[in-house]
DNA sequence: ACGCCGACCGTCCGA
DNA sequence: CGGTCGGCGT
């Protein structure tokens, strides 16, 4: 008996791969986590490989997390000396050691999106380009666009030639580098890019990493872009003791879910492993063992509809399970409400716990009206992602501070904190200083420094200086032996009256601000408590600068989870609700009018994929009909994801994703009063037959407030009688001659000049009174 | 220099 | 709806 023995044997194919690249095609729920943690074992165990040259990359802090706490439980020794990392935090450890050798500071600091956009302002300024026409935002994606791919400054100025526009982004892209590089500060892209670069123009630190690491594992392959795919390709490329390529490099990945387009990932890196890296062996995980057949049958028929799939198909041996439901709801409130108060029901009657369930939806914004519910029903609950904790203002003060002391050169974090608080510095000040900085090449807090020698600052000279002494202080403390970083974060706030003004105002939004800095002191102690290595100012900075929100999440903790879903990617939850399946949010409004839309569209249907495999027992939809969007009302179709799922495999108009028959009214809503579905029409032909039976579920009629588009279909609420002129989207205009009850629907008897008489049901026939 | 207010605006997804 | 920016008054 051997740990390889609870692996089934495509399983095992992979685990016990000996030499050469390996593109495993793990399918949702296939394993591949026990895969890779095996083979990690098995490679340390059964292959004397030294744990030391293993590299296994993730995408989030949490996978590398998991993974390393796995692989820690079955591999007996040595497992520390695995390097189990993120791309990002992979590239910082070996920028931190070797970035020196390209003109930069090994105590860069690390810009997020704010600290982009901000430098990017500048720059913009500089160049006098109109944010209004070319928003800085704009730019920042277009350079970002072009790291991905590899493109230097220099090569875009050249592609750019002749196009105005084109050449406005590339002399701002190479003023931006300029800048960073002045600031000695990196985005997350020049992370990768500037790894890449590195091993290209030093032949010393690739060999080094290269004979480290001799067998390179990938997670989630499908969504590396070009810049990661060429740092994989560079490190894999060493040689072994007889000077061989061995290519020892493993990935895994699905491109059925490859959501990451839109940040550059590049799914030929996928499709094309196997021409990149010759004598590929190809092993496909196909088997399930996440979810019901129900929920993969659901998700196979959505993803079916997918052009260009490597060919694979998922099964599964697990039960049938509940059948998979779709519920349209009059309203967004109303979705949130009744999914809310089911989960409750569900809670309360013993049969699952708050972390039993993960509401699930396309954007951020749509996280608020169920978070408001959340709150009045005190429910538990953790929303992931959306307003970043380290992108609050306090925080990113305080942070500021931190990034100034650490790193002068960084003039964002400077420029940031300069006047917070109020130290009647303000902008004219600044853009003299800057000025002055920028003519005499020094840093702008270099040129701080100097401030009585600087023309036309004669006066406010007074009060840069504290400001200056302000810092070097607090500088000087930090080599004091003995000092630690909690003492120098209570230093900041005490020494700049930062707190002090919060304690005096005494408003709510102050308390919360105080709550938020006691909660940044708090991660601070436990970094200097947990830190592997010497804790130090830049190492906390930089653990905060690659912290996502998705890591911290505990699926222990009895709280309900909601998260888009691009943050539920490799997650799992018992019960799982989709919530806004509508046209023009899923899929979204950028994808139905795109150029492109065909691809844009499989992306997003790549992403339902992805939704509907996290679902283990249960799984429900849901949409409204009605929907406040910035401040207008919005009227969604269903998501056309729905209608490519087969009736018999959705349950209709029920709100619970189990124990439907168990006799409660799951919801007061009026099941009726939905949108017909273009598949609805072939269904009328069959009327009473066949999988409709499932959906006559006994409801109480419920009048809601409708607008008057949807009024013509629903029960009880018909707005056309026997005698009027109805026009049906097939049949065109005809005359009702006959309307009965029949089940909980009308059955509209209609007679059409060109198609004659049709039976058909007021609730998925989409009459509309003329 | 700074704070207030009204106009405007623009949107997905994320390390 | 909610954040941001620019104009204006102090």
């Amino acid at each position: 008996m051997s740990i390889y023995d609870t692996l089934n044997p495509e399983q095992q194919r992979a685990v016990f791969h000996d030499k050469g690249p390996l593109l495993i095609l793990a399918g949702a729920g296939s394993g591949k986590t026990r895969v890779l943690t095996h083979r990690i074992a098995y490679l340390i165990e059964e292959r004397e490989v030294n744990p030391w040259n293993i590299l296994a990359i993730t995408f989030t802090n949490k996978a590398a997390k998991e993974m390393r706490e796995r692989v820690d439980k079955i591999v007996g020794y040595g497992s520390e000396s695995i390097w189990v990392s993120t791309f990002h935090s992979t590239c910082v450890r070996i920028l931190r050691r070797y970035i020196d050798t390209l003109g930069y500071d090994r105590s860069f600091t690390i810009y997020d999106t704010d600290d982009q956009k901000s430098l990017m302002r500048e720059v913009c300024k500089y160049l006098e380009i109109d944010t209004k026409k070319m928003n800085e935002r704009g730019i920042l994606s277009v350079i970002s666009k072009a790291k991905d791919e590899l493109v230097s400054p220099e090569e875009f100025a050249l592609r750019a030639q002749g196009d105005y526009q084109q050449s406005k982004y590339a002399q701002a892209y190479t003023e931006y580098q300029k800048r960073l590089k002045l600031n000695n500060a990196l985005d997350f892209d020049d992370l990768i890019v500037k790894t890449v670069e590195l091993f290209q123009t030093n032949k010393e630190a690739l060999n080094y990493y290269q004979n480290r690491f001799r067998y390179i594992m990938v997670d989630e392959y499908q969504d590396t872009n070009t810049a990661q795919f060429r740092l994989i390709h560079l490190l894999s490329m060493g040689l072994n003791e007889y000077g061989e390529r061995e290519y020892n490099l493993c990935v895994v990945g699905d491109d059925d879910q490859s959501i990451y387009k839109f940040r550059g990932a590049n799914i030929h890196n996928i499709l094309n492993f196997e021409q990149a890296f010759p004598n590929t062996k190809v092993i496909k995980l196909e088997q399930n063992y996440r979810s019901t057949k129900s929920i993969l049958n659901t998700a196979n028929e959505v993803i079916c509809n997918n052009k260009g799939r490597k060919d694979k198909s998922l099964w599964t041996d697990n039960e049938e399970g509940q059948p998979v439901c779709f519920t349209q709801f009059a309203t967004d409130f109303e979705e949130a409400d009744q999914i809310t108060s089911e989960i409750k029901r569900y809670v309360e009657a013993g049969e699952a716990g708050y972390n039993d369930f993960a509401i699930l939806y396309r954007t951020n914004a749509q996280s608020r009206l169920f978070e408001e519910k959340l709150i009045l029903r005190n429910i538990p609950y953790k929303i992931v992602g959306g307003v970043n904790f380290y992108s609050r203002r306090e925080i990113k003060d305080i942070l500021a501070y931190l990034k100034t002391i650490d790193n002068g050169m960084d003039s964002i974090a400077v420029k940031r904190i300069i006047n917070v608080p109020r130290r009647g510095i303000g902008l004219t000040t600044i853009d003299k200083v800057n000025d002055y900085a920028i003519r005499n090449d020094i840093s702008f807090y270099e040129a701080l420094t100097r401030a009585q020698s600087i023309p036309g600052l004669e006066r406010t000279a007074s009060k840069i200086t504290p400001f200056v002494s302000l810092i070097e202080g607090l500088k000087s403390r930090l080599t004091k032996e003995g000092y630690s970083l909690n003492e120098l974060i209570d230093d900041i706030l005490d020494a700049t009256g930062y707190l002090r003004e919060l304690e005096e105002d005494n408003s709510e939004e102050a308390k919360d601000r105080i709550a938020n800095i006691d909660e940044l002191v708090n991660k601070l102690v436990s970094y200097e408590e947990n830190a592997e290595e010497e804790p130090t100012l830049s190492g906390f900075l930089e653990e905060v600068a690659l912290v996502s929100d998705i890591d911290s999440l505990d699926e222990t903790n009895e709280h309900i989870v909601l998260m888009t879903l691009h943050s539920a990617k490799g997650l799992e939850f018992p019960y799982v609700y989709l919530s806004g399946m509508e046209e023009g949010i899923f899929p979204g409004y950028m994808a139905i009018h795109a150029e492109n839309p065909e691809e844009e569209i499989e992306e997003e249907r790549r992403l339902c994929y992805v939704g509907i495999t996290r679902a283990m027992k249960g799984l429900s939809l849901s949409a409204a009909k009605q929907r406040m969007l910035r401040g207008e009302t919005q009227f969604n179709r269903p998501s056309r994801f729905i209608n490519e799922i087969p009736r018999y495999l959705l349950k209709m108009n029920a709100s619970s994703p189990k124990k439907i028959q168990s006799g409660y009214q799951t919801s007061d809503y009026d099941f009726n009063n939905h949108t017909p579905f273009e598949k609805s029409i072939e269904f009328e032909k069959s009327s009473g037959t066949g999988s409709y039976k499932q959906t006559q579920i006994a409801y109480k009629p419920y009048s809601t407030p409708e607008p008057k588009q949807f009024a013509g279909n629903n029960m009880g609420t018909l707005d056309y009688g026997v005698g009027d002129t109805v026009k049906h989207i097939k049949f065109g205009t005809g005359e009702v001659i006959d309307i009965v009850m029949g089940g909980k629907d009308y059955e509209v008897t209609v007679e059409f000049p060109n198609f004659g008489v049709k039976k058909l049901l007021s609730s998925f026939a989409k009459l509309v009174k003329i």
